[in-house]
DNA sequence: ATTGACATTAACGTTGCGTAAAGGTGTATA
DNA sequence: TATACACCTTTACGCAACGTTAATGTCAAT
């Protein structure tokens, strides 16, 4: 049995374009061009169609579908269980997106007003110069822009609950910090937890997390006096005292 | 503060083209061109851009982000809302393609030696030559020619034991419509089952069942000979007595 | 004056076809 | 036999969101 395009296109439940571009490509040629240049395709060629149609409804790209019918000795099993890989990343990456999207919708019809919303905007704002203006340059040249900006869309489209529970946080921190220093002892527990409470504030910046850059951080806070200055305020000494507790907490003590 | 293009673009952490682009669609025009052509952004397009990338971020598509940064009026948290449909339903297109892929992968990486899966495979092959060859012209015109593919890319598709399977299968159809014809009630406790197995036969082959498909199917082993002899071989009116309590089972007796 | 970093526009490439447009082929019918 | 009509062909733009040359202009410093 032969057929011309459309008989084929329409056996096949396809386009006659497809079929076209599957010739272009070199996924299914057929069998013989007649002498007036029609296409003419047997039956071998319809049982390579209907391969390529299994793997297409799969999902799987044109490129590797090539691969397969072409290639007697590849190994389909081996292209599925790729193609599978990128399905699951695909839809790691959507599940990302969901949530995010899902925690915008939550927080945008939340319960800020419009004017008293307004007036945060301007806070947050505010809080992304003031940052900018005082270590932007520095910060910038060592963690690179993504990371600042990632931060800095971040901040901006906190919410106020968001923006609360971080002021909230850092306080508990500072607060955390004075007793525990008391303490003396940067593996007491109290300094332990005040190196939690302060992985949880950095989180909200953050992206991904890590140890590494928590420890760095930390180490900044001794490095740079102005964020020394900030820490050593009430309690000189409480810069340091913080940084050993979080090298601890993160293991990077040497 | 201003910025050019390239300051712009590493300040956000996105390429030249970007913003170029960005520009040539509308969705972040520059605050002005100076006098060598060059774009010029303020704090303005900075903000803006900030609201762009947070939006894509969320995978929302640069049409929908025109529609919401250019427009004050516009809504946001429906765009999210309707972003999140289409999300959903990708995820969801998703999940059904890994399913088919591993089924398939399980299915090939099966128990099947070579030599016995190509023989198989020619078995395979002729089921489907043979059907198409007896039945293929009236089938495909009374179901489209899309249902039959499917069918017989099922079949070309399955597995030894799924084929055995519905081997199995069909046979106990017969054995069962055996059984239940002495009965003579359709509507017998037999005969329902035989029904019932019927339908797990045709499952087999069908993607969506559906009990008006059932009962059409039923109805043409009457009414086309080919299928009245394959039934009545045995027992002259075992076809119509399949059809009867076909039709009582899925609900379409008249 | 030259170099080098930066800017510009123009235009093709990516994936898998849909959708014309412009024109040959095959056959049934007036 | 002319013509209509269905079917075939190639060519080529369009889609999304830019990446990537290519060719060329601008600016500040050497």
């Amino acid at each position: 049995m032969e057929y011309k395009v459309q008989k084929l296109a329409q056996l096949a439940g396809i386009s006659t374009r497809t079929l076209r571009y599957y010739d272009e490509v070199g996924i299914l040629k057929p069998a013989r061009i007649n002498s007036s240049g029609y296409r003419i395709y047997g039956q071998v060629e319809v049982d390579r169609l209907q391969q390529v149609l299994f793997y297409r409804e799969l999902g799987v790209g044109l490129e590797s579908i090539k691969e397969i019918v072409t290639n007697p000795s590849f190994n389909g099993v081996n292209a599925l269980r790729e193609h599978r890989e990128k399905l699951l990343e695909k839809r790691e990456q959507l599940d990302i997106l969901l949530a995010n999207v899902d925690k915008t919708i939550a927080l945008r019809e939340g319960r800020i007003t419009m004017t008293a919303k307004e007036k945060f905007e301007g806070f947050k704002q505010k809080m992304i110069d003031d940052n900018e203006k005082k270590y932007g340059k520095e910060i910038r040249e060592k963690y690179g822009d993504k990371v600042v900006n990632k931060s800095n869309n971040k901040v901006q489209n906190m919410s106020q609950e968001e923006y609360d529970e971080i002021t909230r946080l850092g306080n508990e921190v500072i607060e955390s910090l004075h007793a525990a220093f008391l303490t003396g002892d940067p593996t007491s527990e109290l300094a332990q937890k005040t190196a939690d409470l302060h992985r949880q504030w950095l989180s909200f910046y953050w992206e991904g997390y890590t140890k590494e850059a928590h420890a760095g951080v930390a180490q900044m806070y001794v490095d740079d006096e102005r964020f020394t200055a900030y820490y050593d305020k009430e309690q000189p000494g409480a810069a340091v005292f913080l940084r050993d507790a979080v090298h601890i907490y993160t293991g990077m003590k040497k």
